[in-house]
DNA sequence: CGGCTTGTTGAACGAATGTATAACAAGGGC
DNA sequence: GCCCTTGTTATACATTCGTTCAACAAGCCG
C-alpha cells in the first residue's frame, strides 16, 4: 500500500497566501500575544521552518497579513461603490456605509489591525507602510468628496474628518459589538457624513 | 562602612503606581511584544517576582496601566472643561480640543491603548473594562452636548458620532504624527463638532 | 533593644520562543 | 526512468519566557 505523500509542493504565492490566512486566523482567535511561529505553522498545517523561509519572521508575516486584509477591504469598498451606480452621492454613501458593514466591520479583522498597529511605533518600515495605506484610503475618499461638490480648499480636512468618523465608528463597533449594532453605526455615519460635507456651503 | 540598604520597603500603593509607570514606559519604548515581566521589572529597578506579587501577571498590569492612563485622561479633560468657564459651547469645545492636544494626544499613550486593545478580544473581563470606560467617556460627552441644546432624541447618536470623530483623529494623530499636526487635528475636530451638533436644528 | 511581620529578593524550574541547518522528497526536465 | 532543483520537514540549539518559592532583611511594635 503506497503511503500518501508526506507533504505537497505548493506554488510559492499560494503558500504565502495560505500562511497569511493562517496568521489572520490565529490573530483572531488568540490575539497578538499568541501569534507565534509555531502556532501559525500549526494552524496552516505546516512546519515551523516554512514561515522563516517565506517571511523571515512573524513581524513581516503580520505586515503581509495587514496588507492582504487592506487589499480585501479596498476591493470590497470599490465593489460597493461600483454597485451604487453613477450618482455621486450614492457612491459616497456606499463607500461610507460599506465600511461599517460586513465583511469590513468584522471583529476578526480588528485583530489583524491591532497586531499591525502594535508594530508601527517600534518599526519605522511598518510605520511607512501604515502611512502609505492610510494615504491611499484618504485619497480615494477625497475623489468621492470632490465629485460631491466639496471645494478643493476644504477637501483635505473634510476627508480627514470623514475618515476619522468612519474609523472611530469601525473601531468601537469591532471592539464591542454589543454597544451598538452595525445598522446604527451605519446610520450615524450617514448622518455624520451629511453634516460634514454640507459645512462648506 | 555600613552597606546601603539592598532595597527599600515601599508603600504598596506607591509600588503599584511605580510598576504601572514602568509598564507604560516599556510599552512606549518596545511595544506590546517587549512588555515581559522581566523587562518591566528591570525598568522599575525591581525584582521580577514583585510583578507576580502585586498583579499576578502582565495582563493585569497592562489593564491597570490602561485604567491609570484613562484616569489621567479624564482628569486632563475635566481640568480643560473647568478652565473654559461657564459657557456651554466653550466647555464642549475645550473637551474636544483637549482630546487632541498634549498630554492626551501623546504617541506614547497610544502604546498603552493598543496593548490593552489587543487583550479585549481574548479576555471577557478586559472587554467589560473597556465597555465601562468607553461608556463613561460617552456619558460625559452626552452631558456637555445636552447643555448645548442637542435634543435628547439624538443625544446618544450625536455623542457616538463626536466620540468616533475624536477617537479617529486621536488614533491617526498618534499613529503618524507627521501626517498632520496637532493644531490641524484640533481645528478639524472643532469644525466637525460644529457640523455634527447643528444637524438637529 | 529584640522579635515579628511581610515586602522583597534572587535563583531555579519547565515550557515556549525564534533561528539555523541538515536531511528528505516531490515533481518537473532531460 | 533517472536526476536535479528546491520546497519542505524535523531536529537541535541557545534564549527568553512566566511562575514559584525559600531565604532574606527592612521597619514597626512592644
Amino acid at each position: 500500500m503506497a503511503s500518501q505523500p508526506a507533504f505537497r509542493r505548493e506554488d510559492p504565492d499560494a503558500r504565502r497566501a495560505s500562511l497569511i490566512a493562517a496568521c489572520a486566523r490565529v490573530l483572531a482567535r488568540e490575539g497578538a500575544a499568541g501569534a507565534s511561529v509555531r502556532a501559525i505553522a500549526a494552524e496552516a498545517g505546516v512546519s515551523p521552518g516554512l514561515i522563516g523561509h517565506y517571511f523571515g519572521g512573524v513581524d513581516a508575516l503580520v505586515a503581509a497579513s495587514y496588507a492582504a486584509a487592506d487589499a480585501r477591504v479596498t476591493a470590497a469598498l470599490d465593489a460597493a461603490v461600483a454597485a451604487a451606480g453613477p450618482e455621486p452621492r450614492a457612491r459616497l454613501d456606499a463607500y461610507v456605509s460599506a465600511s461599517l458593514l460586513p465583511p469590513i466591520a468584522d471583529s476578526e479583522l480588528l485583530s489583524t489591525w491591532i497586531a499591525f498597529w502594535s508594530l508601527v511605533r517600534a518599526r519605522p518600515d511598518i510605520a511607512a507602510q501604515h502611512d502609505e495605506q492610510y494615504g491611499r484610503f484618504r485619497q480615494r475618499l477625497e475623489a468621492l468628496l470632490s465629485d460631491n461638490g466639496v471645494p478643493p480648499a476644504v477637501l483635505r480636512s473634510t476627508a480627514i474628518a470623514v475618515t476619522a468618523l468612519v474609523d472611530g465608528l469601525w473601531l468601537e463597533l469591532c471592539l464591542s459589538p454589543e454597544t451598538f449594532e452595525a445598522g446604527e453605526a451605519a446610520a450615524i455615519a450617514r448622518d455624520g457624513l451629511d453634516a460634514l460635507i454640507s459645512t462648506g456651503r
